[in-house]
DNA sequence: TCGAATTACATGTAGCAACATCTATTGTAA
DNA sequence: TTACAATAGATGTTGCTACATGTAATTCGA
């Protein structure tokens, strides 16, 4: 269905807004899918970025400000999700010594756990893009990496300090 | 930046899962800066969108319902929007003399010079897209069209009665 | 024709997000 | 040392979203 249909919008000021468009609307229904996946397993898709980010650090000590700079949606806050993650004890915490602001957050072996329970049904579910072909996936990768080296993304990435530059 | 970089994972499962996260993330920045753009005229998004669904109509009468199955994030709740709108005094409401559970939505004029001074500040601004070349433009269109023909996204609009079959 | 189902919309509630502000700790410079 | 700034993170507040439920009007079926 082309995305003049999906929202029932004749027409587009041009091919640019149509592409703003129909990118927010493919990613409310991912994100509505991400999030009906997740709910009996309790976890926002905020909580399960997190947990895969500590996943990811293999026992690397990584304070809250590093998780946040890694999260998907950037300007959420992080310390609340870290310690809704703790108090289902799917992560702890400790205050770091040698600077005391710090805190160093690791993932617990029941949330290892969870995310291997969590991987599993991933892998039994069906796939979100039987549509595509492998090609179209790998360019749709490559165009939307593309498409945030515009001048407007790269400003915002610089602005929330989320352009690595290291 | 390849979506590696910008989210710092090393590592996906699949071109699937990494194209999942990379819409995702890209339409977060997206929504980020559209936000940001309609900030100054005190208008959310979904606000911004009712509004230009009620122009769209060009006078034509439409429900609350009509206008929810239009919008981008169609589980939301219009009525609420609807009623923050009216207050703003950027549309009026009329109970359907037919039908008196219906409520006809329209724009005011004042909703309409809103929408104008909108459209003139976007045409202003820069473009999201200049990375991209038309070609790249339309063939992103396409895959994302294309990609919600699979099975999982018609169930979801069927579900949602998303799926205007007239 | 009368009660049940449906439709159209409103509202209650819990939780989340955005933004600003606050506290505690550390770094820096006179 | 002692202010002052910078950093890491926590918290207050407001508004929005998601989900369920409520209410009034209409339609449908026996």
């Amino acid at each position: 269905m082309k995305i003049e249909d999906a929202i029932q919008q004749r027409e587009f000021a041009s091919a640019q807004q149509k592409l703003t468009v129909n990118i927010v609307y493919s990613a409310g229904l991912l994100n509505f899918l991400h999030q009906r996946f997740l709910r009996e397993f309790s976890l926002t898709p905020q909580q399960f970025n997190v947990l895969r980010i500590l996943r990811g650090q293999r026992g690397a000590k990584i304070g809250v400000n590093d998780i946040s700079q890694r999260m998907l949606d950037p300007t959420s806050n992080a310390s609340r999700i870290v310690e809704k993650l703790r108090v289902k004890q799917l992560i702890t915490r400790e205050t770091c010594a040698q600077d005391r602001r710090q805190a160093h957050v690791f993932i617990t072996p029941s949330g290892l756990t969870l995310l291997e329970r969590i991987d599993e049904k991933m892998r039994a579910s069906n796939d979100h893009f039987a549509a595509l072909t492998t090609d179209e996936i790998t360019t749709m990768n490559n165009l939307l990496d593309k498409m945030r080296e515009g001048a407007r993304f790269q400003q915002l990435l610089t602005e929330r300090n989320l352009c690595k530059t290291e």
